[in-house]
RNA sequence: GGUGGCGUAGCUCAGUUGGUUAGAGCGUGGGAUUCAUAACCCCAAGGUCGGUGGUUCAAUUCCACCCGCCACCA
């Protein structure tokens, strides 16, 4: 038994997430908790919401509503669509919550200590009218190279080149349209990362597991040398800065920037966790309170693959304390809707909370892990997802349980039969099984999502085949023990099936667990070397077949859904 | 513009440390079956492996350049 701290990158809380964000970072990071835990193996799994910054006011200003109570909000609706979707969070926190406000002053302070913090001061954009500093992107203004009207303070969309606030002409506030903006000074405390650039680059070095792609981001980030960064912002909406546990004189008025304090959430959720239930966060987090042998696997999109290698890491290990570092990583591209981007303004794609309403979690969480994103995009269709849904969840899995469940509740009395005895047919089966299991739970260990679930469905694969050649079906009318046979070793599949299908469909696995009465303590993985796969429900234990698993999408269903969410 | 990733059957994707007939699922066509959600099972057709050059006895697999898509950085 070992210990797995697991993290989903947190979703920011501006609104529902789409498909992709969820395909992304919580399913996967879900399937592998689901697994672990499965294993045997003892499993911290944290994600939470990412609250501060400037578009969380943004939002909650377009809104009408206070930022506090507008993220007090959006908090339950991704909280409830998280349940909806089964993610088996230990914690899902905030990373407005008590605890990360102590421990993002607490980790300010160390690197301070450790040279690691400056104060310097700069010019920036101050809107009068909005009583408040205005971030690059929401200054506005005529782009002084090639006379486009709506270029932002940090890019011009139009000619593409980089530019400073203050240099575009008839500037404006993004936010109110006011003219009235002056450059005014303020100061910020910024992170040198440049000092960390050898530490880190030794840790990636060291860190042989990460996946090609994560290796090389990090190292372009190295080559490129890491850059001093300011790490507090002209705010009032977030942590508030301190000095030795007081407001640090001059800066009243600012707030850490949403990248510093959003990461460390990460360890805060695991301070809430505890504080929720009792639990040790430290034994998890801190390498000299027992977390030496957690291994620490993050789930992200392929955006936030450096801040994940580098940036945060400055953060953890400039404090000079012992935190826990990641081992594992896996990165993963985006889900798009019908090759195109999922977007919010223009309603295309499907989210969440409208996801749940259609369909029941598991077909979602099904589609979207055995079309995982994992070494491109990945294009989502509803056409391709009827298909997929259709042909596996309900013709393949879903069909198999129906079939030999019915059949047997109808010729053997709803319990499994005694009777005749395996002969080679089985004994293929048994090794073909036991193959397959082998090279499942490899591929879950991989976290190599897409391979995994083709395995499943190659196993379910397995049981048809089976079946049509067993066919107690026909044995029955002549051979009542080999019929026996087929049937008792058609449930033990069943059985079987659910069980290994757990991580990814969990309602639907549970549905038929249940129905076959079999033990919450026997719904673990199988182990290595597990022999008697096929034969380990009890003869005469008493069952009932379950109601139809999944449901078919049906055209019309699809072409409902289109007309709905934009597709095509 | 720089860096990285990707481009393989109608669709979604594996794969090839260079080597006889390039794989899977879906979709399509045919067959078998009736326990089952008109499901399952078997068989078949389908690809000049993005383009152009190069290295090699041999390249889809290595190299260069080009085109397209994606991400990050500037």
């Amino acid at each position: 038994m070992a210990r797995f701290l697991i993290t989903s990158a947190l979703p920011y809380i501006n609104g529902i997430k789409h498909l992709g964000n969820l395909a992304g970072s919580m399913l996967p990071a879900d399937v592998h908790a689901r697994f672990r835990r499965l294993q045997g193996h003892e499993v911290l799994f944290l994600c939470a919401t990412d609250e501060h910054g400037t578009p969380a006011e943004l939002a909650a200003a377009e809104a009408g509503q206070d930022v506090r109570a507008y993220c007090d909000e959006q908090h339950l609706i991704q909280r409830a669509a998280c349940d909806g979707f089964r993610l088996s969070f230990d914690h899902f926190g905030r990373s407005s919550n008590a605890p990360n406000h102590a421990l993002t002053q607490h980790f300010c302070e160390k690197l301070e200590a450790a040279g690691l913090i400056e104060e310097r001061t700069s010019k920036q954009v101050y809107s009068v009218d909005d009583g408040r500093f205005l971030p690059d992107r929401y200054v506005e203004g005529t782009c002084p190279h090639c006379a486009f009207e709506r270029a932002r303070g940090d890019q011009c969309d139009n000619c593409g080149r980089l530019l400073d606030p203050t240099e575009l002409k008839n500037p404006r506030s993004k936010i109110s349209g006011s003219t009235n903006l002056e450059v005014r000074d303020t100061a910020h405390l910024f992170l040198l990362q440049g000092k960390m650039q050898e530490r880190i680059r030794a840790w990636v070095d060291a860190s042989t597991e990460w996946p090609h792609l994560a290796r090389s981001i990090a190292y372009k980030w190295l080559d490129e040398g890491l850059i001093d960064r300011a790490i507090t912002r002209d705010l009032s909406w977030g942590v508030k800065v301190t000095q030795e546990g007081r407001p640090r004189p001059g800066f009243e008025n600012k707030v850490f920037y949403v990248w510093f304090d959003a990461p460390i959430e990460y360890i805060a959720a695991g301070a809430e966790w505890a504080e929720a239930t009792g639990g040790n966060w430290e034994r998890w987090w801190r390498t000299d309170k027992g977390a030496n042998d957690v291994t620490y696997v993050q789930f992200m999109g392929k955006d936030n693959v450096a801040f994940h290698t580098v940036s945060f890491p400055v953060t953890i290990m400039g404090s000079g304390e012992p935190w826990k570092l990641v081992d594992r990583l896996k990165a993963f591209n985006w889900v798009t809707w019908y090759g195109g981007k999922f977007s919010t303004s223009e309603k295309r794609g499907i989210f969440m909370d409208r996801a749940l309403e259609l369909l029941p979690s598991d077909y979602w969480r099904w589609y979207l892990m055995a079309n995982a994103p994992e070494s491109s995009d990945a294009a989502f269709t509803l056409e391709q997802f009827q298909q997929t849904v259709n042909a596996d969840l309900a013709n393949v899995f879903g069909n198999f349980v129906n079939r030999i469940t019915r059949f047997g509740a109808s010729k053997f009395d709803a319990k499994v039969p005694d009777g005749g005895a395996p002969g080679d047919l089985e004994a293929k089966l048994a090794k073909d099984v036991a193959e397959r299991i082998t090279a499942l739970t490899r591929h879950h260990e991989d976290m190599e999502f897409r391979k995994a679930a083709a395995e499943l469905r190659a196993l379910w694969v397995l049981g048809n085949e089976y079946l049509q050649v067993a066919a107690p079906w026909t044995a029955f009318k002549t051979d009542v023990d080999y019929a026996a046979v087929g049937v008792r070793t058609g449930l033990n599949l069943v059985a079987l099936f659910a069980i290994l299908a757990q991580p990814f469909v969990p309602d639907a696995a549970k549905t038929v667990l249940d129905a076959l009465n079999i033990p919450e303590a026997s719904r673990s993985w199988p182990k290595a070397g597990d022999t008697g796969l096929l034969d380990t429900l009890p003869r005469g234990h008493a069952f009932t077949p379950p109601d139809v698993l999944f449901k078919k999408i049906e055209d019309a269903d699809v072409a409902a859904w289109t007309e709905m969410f934009g597709g095509g």
